[in-house]
DNA sequence: TCAAGCATTAAGGCACAGCTTAATGCGGAC
DNA sequence: GTCCGCATTAAGCTGTGCCTTAATGCTTGA
């Protein structure tokens, strides 16, 4: 009578705001969704969804519908995990979120290789500006961050360890010259990427005796993605704070060089979060092994 | 990834002893099953089900699919009858066990009824010599029976009650006369049904005073259908004891009469059980409740 | 007033899951 | 040895579930 494929229609129409957004989302055109909702309800001698002026609502029994049906489809699902597992495959849809920048440079070419070496896994990298809100989301498997986040109850599993380092060009250095300690900043030009909600521009720095202070600097350029700010500096237009990952090799290379050595900012640790409400998966722990054996093993570059 | 479908061809080959009976039993053949199952198998990249030597056998994790399979299918199954029950509907497969004689007699037409009036009810009467013995067997949503059952944690609902009588044809009572006391028995020709392993010679009869005695006959003629037995009775042949539902027209018309109508044999009061691991249903519901209304108002004719 | 987006109905088409038949090999019963 | 039932493979067919396009009417906002 039921279907899986009929459960996991209604759930997705569950959400959708309409049925022509949920027939984009589901890869088919409008009428497609009409009628099959419209034969759905017909089945069941029962209407699921009240499709009058503008906005969907679920019925009583739509509602209804779509709850329970969230538990078969989660029992099925885990249950066919559970077969993929104990047959050793990695196959199936992996659901990568991560940061811009990192992830553009950094996941983006882990999770290929492994998909490549898994010719039945179906990666889906979805880079967001801010990952963290995209967390309720609930359709990800894996989300990698720059950065421990704090009160969570989700275990963090560290990828690698990553400062925070302040830079500027070599070019900038010789023209202008560096500040000697934190309050010189202020005859400087910042940059800082300007991501989430926190504040960018105060540096809580943490000297060379373990002197603490909070530095308030003006930041004449922000920018949300890193590597933006990053050619910033790199075209000699000022100071920024950046990720180690980001510019190591620009050190190395002498491309950049740092700005006051003595002092640090807080660490920002890469580190993997697993949806708890996601099935657990061999190919979530084997990606998150190899996630973590690569990244360690990066050369910073 | 898995079907329902799936499912429940997997926990359908579970119980088959060979993939030729399950393809007899889904009413398929052999082929069909031999290649959906190797379909599944590469699917899953698993063997589930050892077919060498004769007999079938599941593998460790062809029996962990099954299980967790049962428990998938019965979840959804359950949301199948919600959503019909919901929608106020009578629909989906009726299975009703009831004993041979009062199953064709006295259910059957009940049951008939009902279907007719509900067009999308499938019902399926299964009479059963032994239909206690059918209740494990774990297919079936009502199981009607005469007698209460002892030693059930079951819940039996009364659907009407029912004496057990002896009884003769008016014909032999003038032709041979009646036995006037228990002990008189001896000298008749008795006939007896004997359906189950209950022994149905020895009758526990209860006099006029509350005297209470067991009496041993010697059956000259057993059955396990009761209606040759009335029909043994009908034809003059002898004394039988019979079920009140059965035989209270012949009372009434005169063509049998009671023997030792002062002393009773214990009630057989007609119950119906719901099977407790069947789901719940409002056509179950129904139907007792429809059973129940008719059973009770038949002229036990 | 028009344009755009949404929902719905009707009609037609297509892919494919799942079946069939046919043929082969195997093992056990007699 | 012969026969019977089971399992399997190969090849071919088909029903139908589910989609598409096309056309219509409704609502809403510019």
């Amino acid at each position: 009578m039921l279907d899986v494929s009929d459960l996991r229609f209604v759930t997705a129409l569950s959400t959708a705001p309409s049925l022509a957004a949920a027939a984009r989302t589901l890869g088919v055109t409008p009428p497609a969704v009409s009628q099959r909702l419209a034969l759905l309800e017909d089945r069941l001698h029962l209407r699921l969804i009240e499709r009058g002026r503008g906005q969907l609502r679920l019925t009583a029994e739509g509602a209804y519908l779509v709850d329970r049906a969230k538990g078969v489809l989660d029992d099925i699902e885990s249950l066919a995990e559970d077969m993929s597992a104990r047959a050793g495959r990695i196959d199936g849809p992996l659901h990568v979120i991560a940061p811009f920048g990192f992830g553009r440079l950094r996941v983006a070419p882990v999770l290929t290789r492994f998909g490549e070496e898994n010719p039945e896994l179906r990666p889906m990298l979805s880079l967001r500006e801010d990952p963290v809100g995209a967390m309720n989301d609930g359709l990800w498997d894996v989300l990698v961050h720059v950065g421990r986040l704090p009160n969570l109850r989700i275990t963090q599993r560290k990828l690698a360890p990553n400062r925070r380092l302040l830079v500027a060009s070599a070019d900038y250095a010789g023209r202008v010259g560096l500040p000697q300690k934190p309050q010189d900043m202020a005859a400087h030009r910042v940059g800082v990427v300007r991501e989430n909600q926190a504040d960018a521009s105060l540096w809580p720095l943490t000297g060379p005796d373990g002197i603490e202070m909070n530095l308030r600097v003006q930041p004449v350029y922000s920018c949300n993605d890193g590597e933006v700010l990053r050619a910033w500096a790199l075209d000699g237009f000022g100071i920024v704070e950046r990720s180690e990952w980001s510019i190591s090799a620009d050190l190395r290379a002498g491309r950049l060089v740092r700005v006051l050595p003595d002092w640090s900012l807080p660490d920002a640790d890469i580190v993997a979060l697993l949806n708890p409400r996601a099935v657990r998966s061999l190919r979530i722990d084997k990606f998150v092994e190899r996630l973590t054996a690569e990244i360690s093993a990066m050369p910073m570059a």
